[in-house]
DNA sequence: CGGAATAACGTG
DNA sequence: ATGCACGTTATTCCGC
């Protein structure tokens, strides 16, 4: 098949050098060496270089430059590149230093006097496409090679800066330019080219040349029509022809470039050799680029152990039980016999390790035998995991993808990333690669993506490391579980987190619509609104200026405006005044423009962040897809993002309105349940505080009953200040806040929060006892853990720094609440999700936002699924208090209802 | 230019 | 110097 020998071939990826170094030069600021030389546009090119050999690997590489002096364009025609401006010494000064660069890493360099490097690339790559199972990229960052372009021959360009590519076969240069590859020449011919100075036809511009060309193909025929009055055009249009046809002529030829130049190239020379990696470090590092030494790609130098692709698949070691290393063996599966044969032995496999290169291949490992399959023949191997353990590095995108292509679900026994979540749920990445750097103290090789490129890597290109990471998962699996068994959560990790994985990667699927037409007019309003705003702060301000920036803001207000700073808290850093809304807050009367800049930040943050970003993530059917992260949260939480739906607007005068975009479709309508003061009730029961159990038990409103307390006064005579400090108290007490934050957070003199915060310890003492506990079991065995033990390490809590001791402290206290909270929430989900499945209601699980779940449910199933959901939230675990859940349903997210 | 850091602010 | 857990946006800095 033709697609295959396509995807099997050998690349030769050559690069422009001119080009390249221009384009970094124009890029990059003018940065030096200590010693004053600039680098910069050296810097560019290695930083592009590194980053296409991240995504690519190229057999050969060969990198090109003109060679000074006249070309044969010049003898043929004086005014060639005429207009070109000269461009800096610095510039030019960049060539020598960037070839010795080139040298050190063995990339060859070829040049070829009286021709340009483009006329060296035609003829490299002329020769280089008649090889057998060849295939070339042309990188350059100017567009005079496309005429080059062929199906083995694609020309890749940076797109806009100098980080990411754009690739171009035969089929984009068309979708580009509207015009064949061979016909660029006759384009430029036509139109001609400012900046080489090529005259072209005078008159004919770039619509016209492409509208004749697209007519007669080449301007050689489109001018043999002319002759016989056959070229539809407007008079004036054949009129300029006629007087163009020389001009045109003489064109074509200088801009066709050259391809049967003896360029010395030699495959052999080209092929990549690994250069001493040490060479390549002192190179780098002589011209002061540390960060690129890390980026080194490891195809150029040798001794970079684990990222190195093995030679050959027998060369990979899997290590085997107590330290015994086994042979692994190695499966490439490209035929459907193949994969049929394969299936079966997949299926023979009692656990099975699975890294999805998806869509492209999938690798199946048993730790012993390794499978690669291409991704067209990975059905009946998919069909296979039905049955038996399945382990994954990262589950739940591999199930989406099968939801997305109507693939059966499979079982998901294991994932590297979830076991490494509850080892140590505090540390950022659970991915495998961190998790083998760090259990195995080696790299492993990452698979080439689709990503900046057009041709997919092909099957050669991702084997290795797609086998490599199904072996690594293998080996990983038990060693991360018998950590899980010696702490005890086996439960968390089988009854918890692994059923949550294909709730979570259903409701990611199902996703929720948003109404994007109700959107737009909200957006018109909010922007009239932020106009008129602007307008005034500036007009106040005396001048223009850009209320986004804190920086500026800084300026007009603390200087400009002279407005008082007293009060006014510094940055986190420290380095300057804050503008944060608790500080202008503070100035609110002082100066109208705070009020104008409060009323500014908050229209443009809900229009910037909501309304006008939300609608454009919509997929065809007008639905937003979040992703659901099960491994982020340090307490056990979910998060969610790409969009983020768990901090959707709610408070405030459009939070509902923006709400009201998230509707249900016509026949169903939204059902929201969320559970009430789930956290106090945690805390009560924790503490075994007696006063807050009895009137949880007794249905009181709590914060009026913590308002009692404090004041020591009766129930009616408890008003909404009293009320609203109270509240401030309790919520404060889940943070383990001090009289300081409390203060603060319920606008209370120091004196009056200190006063009250000790009355409620009064009170509440177990709350008291329980908040030592936590601090003391920190303190003691280094972490805490929910009761369903969720565990957080918390190393911090013997800090003799006091503020990072105190930080510490507070987790202590919060993470058996918030954490225990996550833990009910996911097994709530759970438990409904199976009941779903069994009632077959109509209805699906959409959002999860902490301590409420959204569904949308057919119009005639909504009470069932209300009294359904309330029930099994509140039943799924006991605590020493009643667990309420309070249940709104509604057309949309904004207007919601009790039922009856 | 692109990525990282900073500041600000949305949610539970 | 003292409020937990997150994610997104815009601006500005840094690279060398």
């Amino acid at each position: 098949m033709a697609k295959k020998s396509a995807a099997n071939r050998e690349e030769l990826l050559i690069i422009d050098g001119n080009a390249l170094l221009h384009r970094a030069w124009h890029a990059l600021p003018p940065l030096s060496t200590k010693d004053g030389t600039i680098v910069n546009a050296v810097y560019g090119f290695l930083s592009l270089l590194f980053n296409v050999l991240k995504s690519r690997t190229p057999a050969a590489l060969a990198v090109t430059f003109d060679k000074a002096g006249k070309t044969f364009r010049h003898e043929a025609y004086e005014q060639y590149k005429a207009t070109r401006v000269k461009q800096p010494d610095e510039l030019y000064a960049q060539i020598p230093i960037l070839k010795e660069v080139l040298k050190t890493l063995g990339l060859p360099v070829y040049e070829a006097p009286g021709f340009e490097a483009d006329d060296v690339i035609a003829s490299i790559a002329e020769l280089a496409a008649r090889r057998k199972n060849t295939r070339v990229t042309i990188l350059t960052g100017d567009m005079d090679t496309m005429q080059l372009v062929t199906d083995r021959v694609h020309v890749l360009t940076p797109k806009k800066g100098i980080s990411d590519t754009v690739e171009y076969g035969p089929a984009e240069v068309r979708a580009r330019y509207g015009l064949d590859p061979e016909q660029m020449v006759d384009y430029k011919a036509l139109r001609g080219d400012p900046s080489d100075n090529i005259p072209g036809v005078k008159g004919i511009g770039e619509k016209t040349a492409a509208e004749l060309l697209t007519a007669h193909g080449t301007i050689e025929k489109m001018f043999a029509a002319l002759k016989k009055n056959k070229v539809a055009a407007k008079p004036g249009i054949l009129e300029k022809l006629a007087s163009g046809v020389e001009a045109a002529a003489e064109s074509k030829k200088l801009v066709t470039l050259v391809r049967d130049l003896d360029t010395g190239f030699s495959w052999e020379d080209a092929r990549l050799k690994p250069a001493p990696r040490e060479h390549a470090v002192a190179a780098l590092g002589a011209l002061g680029f540390r960060t690129l030494i890390g980026r080194i790609p490891p195809q150029l130098v040798d001794g970079h152990q684990e990222s190195e692709q093995p030679a050959a698949p027998e060369a990979r070691r899997v290590a085997g039980k107590k330290g015994r290393v086994a042979q692994g063996e190695r499966q490439i599966v490209e035929t459907a016999a193949a994969a049929k044969d394969a299936a079966h032995t997949v299926a023979a496999m009692k656990a099975r390790a699975i890294f999805p290169a998806t869509p492209e291949a999938l690798a199946v490992s048993d730790g012993k035998t390794t499978i690669v399959v291409s991704g067209q023949h990975a059905a009946p191997l998919i069909e296979a995991l039905g049955s038996g353990e399945n382990w994954f590095a990262d589950a739940k995108p591999f199930l989406r993808f099968l939801l997305a292509s109507g693939q059966a679900l499979v079982p998901v026994s294991a994932d590297v990333g979830i076991l490494s979540y509850l080892l140590n749920p505090g540390t950022r990445s659970h991915g495998l690669d961190a998790e083998w750097l760090e259990r195995m103290g080696k790299e492993l090789p990452s698979v080439p993506t689709a990503e900046g490129r057009l041709l997919v890597p092909n099957m050669a290109e991702i084997v290795p490391a797609a086998a490599a990471r199904a072996e690594a998962v293998a080996t990983l699996v038990p060693v991360l579980r018998k950590d899980i068994a010696e702490r005890h959560q086996e439960d968390l990790l089988s009854r918890i987190e692994m059923p949550l994985v294909p709730i979570l990667a259903e409701m990611e699927h199902v996703g929720i619509t948003l109404d994007t037409a109700y959107l737009k007019k909200l957006s018109a309003e909010m922007h009239k609104k932020i106009d008129a705003l602007t307008e005034k702060i500036h007009e106040i301000a005396g001048g223009d200026f850009n209320i986004n920036s804190p920086a500026q803001l800084k300026e007009v207000l603390f200087e400009k405006l002279r407005i008082p700073t007293d009060r006014i808290r510094k940055t986190e850093s420290g380095a300057g005044l804050s503008t944060a809304a608790s500080e202008l807050e503070k100035l609110r009367g002082l100066h109208p423009i705070i009020d104008l800049i409060s009323d500014y930040r908050e229209l443009t943050k809900l229009t910037g962040t909501y309304v006008d970003a939300l609608p454009t993530l919509v997929d065809k059917n007008g639905r937003l897809h979040t992703t659901f992260n099960q491994t982020v949260a340090a307490t056990g939480r979910l998060s969610s993002t790409d969009p983020g739906l768990q901090n959707i607007p709610m408070r405030g005068s459009y939070g509902p309105r923006i709400r009201e975009a998230f509707v249900a479709t016509p026949g169903t309508l939204l059902l929201s349940a969320d559970y009430s003061q789930i956290e106090l009730r945690i805390v009560a029961s924790l503490a075994g505080d007696k006063s807050f159990i009895e009137a949880f038990n007794a249905g009181e409103d709590i914060h009026t009953r913590t308002a009692c307390e404090i004041w020591e006064v009766t129930p009616d005579k408890v008003d909404r200040d009293m009320r609203r400090k109270a509240k401030a108290i309790n919520f404060g007490i889940i943070f383990g806040m001090g009289s300081q934050g409390l203060a603060q957070s319920g606008d209370m003199s120091f004196a009056e929060a200190k006063a009250a915060l000790a009355k409620y310890f009064q009170v509440h003492t177990a709350i008291r006892e329980f908040m030592d506990l936590q601090k003391a079991l920190a303190r003691k065995q280094g972490y805490v853990e929910t009761v369903f033990g969720r565990r957080r390490y918390l190393p911090e809590i013997t800090s003799g720094i006091p503020f990072v001791r105190a930080g510490a402290e507070r987790m202590a206290i919060n993470h058996p609440v918030q954490g225990a909270e996550a833990d009910l929430m996911k097994l709530a989900m759970i438990a409904v999700d199976r009941r779903l499945k069994k009632e077959k209601l109509d209805a699906a699980m959409l959002l999860q936002v902490h301590d409420e779940l959204v569904f949308e449910v057919k119009k005639s199933d909504v009470k069932e699924l209300a009294s359904l959901v309330s029930a099994e939230m509140e039943k799924v675990h006991r605590f020493a208090v009643p667990i309420v859940v309070n249940v709104e349903v509604g057309a949309n997210w904004g207007e919601m209802r009790e039922l009856e």
